[in-house]
DNA sequence: GTGCAAAAGTAGACTAAGTGCAAGATAGCA
DNA sequence: TGCTATCTTGCACTTAGTCTACTTTTGCAC
């Protein structure tokens, strides 16, 4: 990696975390884009050259996962059942305590949460996200597992809807002060649960 | 009614309009909110005190569907399933071809239909609309159906995301250019297999 | 190391959304 | 007719985000 781009990604951090720090300090909309680049050294014009707008500054740093229930579908091995891969391979990401699972012990990951919940505007990017994770794990779905086009896209939002409904409880339990490994046996028992419902569908809730 | 109350509601129904017809023509960004006030013939500041955003010039409209399902489930006849009054719910309003169900001729719908398709923050705000009436669907349930915390958000959770998904692609079929009429019977039959999906599971997709 | 082209950063002016305030117009009512 | 509450308006202000032209820094060839 060259030097150039090496400032870049530091560039591009030191913005983030400026940033981030300020609006779980003083609140998003209290921060204005001035103020974060002037902490974070740069003019207000190069931040805008990394980051498109304000929420951006936050929201980056979750867009990696947005096509990974597709690629989970496309990955599975021969024979599995898309459901079976997926509630595994959410099972395997609460047991590697990934942030995005919202079973996590650092501080500034809950602080993060609670700016994202606490924020309209955020909390708005952060449902678009699952929009576009919901149109690839639908495709996926066609592609690899047999679907017609309409269940592909039900099935997928149930998914998409289902795992996000658990990362949110998730987090709620950590912000309530639930150490990651005491909570951990309630988490993977949620992700049982609700992995058996998308399974075996509502009925079985209601008969 | 007073004069003053119902010139409130002409006064509003104005700019909406007005807005709506300059989105529609030119787009959402094409046209800045000082160009809607001339359009109504109101103050910019006036405008303001309508609409808090340009956003809800648009989607005021479907701001009062959030808390349909939270109603049905908490309205159903005694012994039904919250389920099934959601499906006879959905049901009728493809019947009575409610605009909200994506069924409907009205070329200003499927008009204000791609707009807000084709406007990332207009859709940004009708997800957030799903996330409300998915919190009063869950706590409807848990009150109403016995279910305790997790199910209840996760079939609420599960419901919304069906419900959506299915006026989703009933748009784009009147879109395309089908006529009601020719194109409620396979509306009808997708409603089905949605709600025997959330019924059944997905093992019933990929056994 | 020196010079040069390309990439990155900066300054400052500009548009448009949204807010606060104080003054003017209008409906409701005595 | 006149008083009062509400509605409307104009104007100044803040802030997000963009455009353009200019300077600095980096990578690289010599």
């Amino acid at each position: 990696m060259s030097l150039r781009e090496r400032k870049k990604v530091q560039t591009r951090a030191a913005i983030s975390a400026a940033a981030i720090s300020l609006f779980i300090e003083h609140g998003f909309d209290q921060v204005s884009i001035t103020q974060v680049a002037e902490a974070a050294d740069v003019s207000r014009r190069t931040l805008f050259a990394y980051f498109p707008t304000k929420e951006d500054l936050v929201v980056h740093r979750f867009a990696d996962h947005e096509d990974e229930p597709a690629r989970v579908v496309r990955g599975r091995p021969a024979g599995q059942s898309p459901l079976a891969a997926l509630h595994e391979h959410y099972l395997d990401a609460l047991r590697r305590r990934d942030p995005a699972t919202g079973l996590t012990d650092g501080p500034e990951q809950l602080s993060l949460y609670r700016l994202l919940r606490s924020t309209t505007p955020l909390m708005a990017r952060m449902l678009q996200f699952n929009e576009s994770a919901e149109t690839q794990l639908a495709a996926a779905l066609r592609e690899t597992a047999d679907t017609a086009e309409l269940p592909a896209r039900l099935a997928a939002a149930q998914i998409v809807s289902v795992q996000w409904t658990l990362s949110i409880a998730n987090y709620e339990r950590a912000v309530a002060g639930t150490r990651s490994d005491d909570a951990y046996p309630a988490a993977a028992a949620a992700a049982d649960q609700a992995f058996a419902l998308l399974a075996g569908g509502l009925s079985t809730l209601w008969p």
